[in-house]
DNA sequence: ACCGTAAGAGAACGTTCGTTTTCGAGAATA
DNA sequence: TATTCTCGAAAACGAACGTTCTCTTACGGT
């Protein structure tokens, strides 16, 4: 009992946590803020996270492994290869088009303390890592080429930035139209030079 | 004679918080880091810019515009319209291949600040847009659709956050390739669907 | 019923930060 | 020379923050 009320004490920390972190941005949000939104006292939510810096990574890893999860569970939902490659910029557009979008968590908390906390670069990068290897089986599995899957990166990258400061989910079509032509143009395997 | 030492002074100021601003991001940087690092005094500098607001929103907005004129400058070297689109991603390798690239300080003030400060917001989105419509133009100098200038701000967009978290220019390149087949493609009229 | 313990609410502490004020020295003026 | 003004250095102030401590209450075991 005791660790099953544990568990949901350390889940309702961090539902308030990534809402107001990824809301408002790390530093704007005081540990008095998390204790408010979450109704837990300060005393236990130092004794489960004995710093503001462990939440802020408990945060950050919480996000990562269910962003990929929601990621691969829409993908699964089609069967072809390339329209499960083509289907990671739908969702991205589902993603952009909630009200309260605000760019990439881990773009934003890297922007925000890479420069001073090495832990935070590292789990960004984990992160990027991460979605780049999914981004390279989902390439691999619609016979394309390596090489795409960088491109592809960069698109969905550039989709995640440009939505957020512009307000618009539109970057996700613009990337998934650049993405089925680079994809076309990959299957025909097209070698020139300019 | 006082105004240009006013101006070299507030010169001086914005100097100082550039490097800094950029370098560790705006929230971790005191007023008191400023004064060591530009000289000025505490007292001359809030009469300069008056707050602390004031002067990251300057910082922002000369940023803005050297950005622009740095990269315009670049590819003014070039002659030939396609090169000269392509010749951006060439500008975003040598910045990223600078020893402290951390990213595009649009985007890092966007991610810490948008949420809170409007101003900033303003300005990112500003900035931005004035991105888009230089490569509009140069994209419309090399004869390609208009929709083009979608993808290849996607690509540009990608490449600085990539390049940022993973510590390496390598992205500008990936970014040129793709943007190369788009242009071509793009010039071939391919008009297919999926 | 009694005692020990845990736990919540919030005050308190020490530090940092943005901003203002003070103080003292030096230059300009009458 | 006496006085006013300017300006730089740094102290000071008020708020906010991360973290710890205190006090009170309520519950569990005997």
């Amino acid at each position: 009992m005791i660790e099953v009320e544990l568990e949901t004490t350390e889940q309702r920390i961090l539902d308030a946590a990534e809402e107001l972190f990824y809301g408002q941005g790390i530093q704007l949000v005081g540990m008095d803020a998390i204790r408010t939104a979450s109704g837990v006292p300060l005393k236990r939510l130092y004794q489960i996270f004995p710093s503001k810096n462990s939440l802020v990574e408990a945060y950050l890893k919480r996000r990562d492994a269910r962003w990929l999860h929601d990621l691969a569970q829409y993908v699964d939902s089609y069967d072809s290869p390339t329209q499960r490659m083509l289907a990671v910029f739908d969702w991205l557009f589902l993603w952009f088009s909630e009200p309260d979008y605000r760019g990439c968590g881990f773009i934003n908390s890297f922007g925000e303390l890479g420069a001073t906390s090495q832990a935070v670069a590292d789990i960004a990068k984990a992160h990027k890592d991460a979605f780049r290897r999914y981004l390279a089986d989902l390439v691999a599995a619609a016979d394309a080429p390596t090489w795409l899957t960088d491109q592809v990166v960069l698109l969905a990258e550039g989709a995640m930035t440009t939505a957020a400061i512009s307000g618009s989910p539109e970057p996700a079509r613009h990337a998934k139209d650049a993405a089925r032509i680079l994809l076309r143009t990959a299957h025909a395997g097209v070698v020139t030079a300019v």
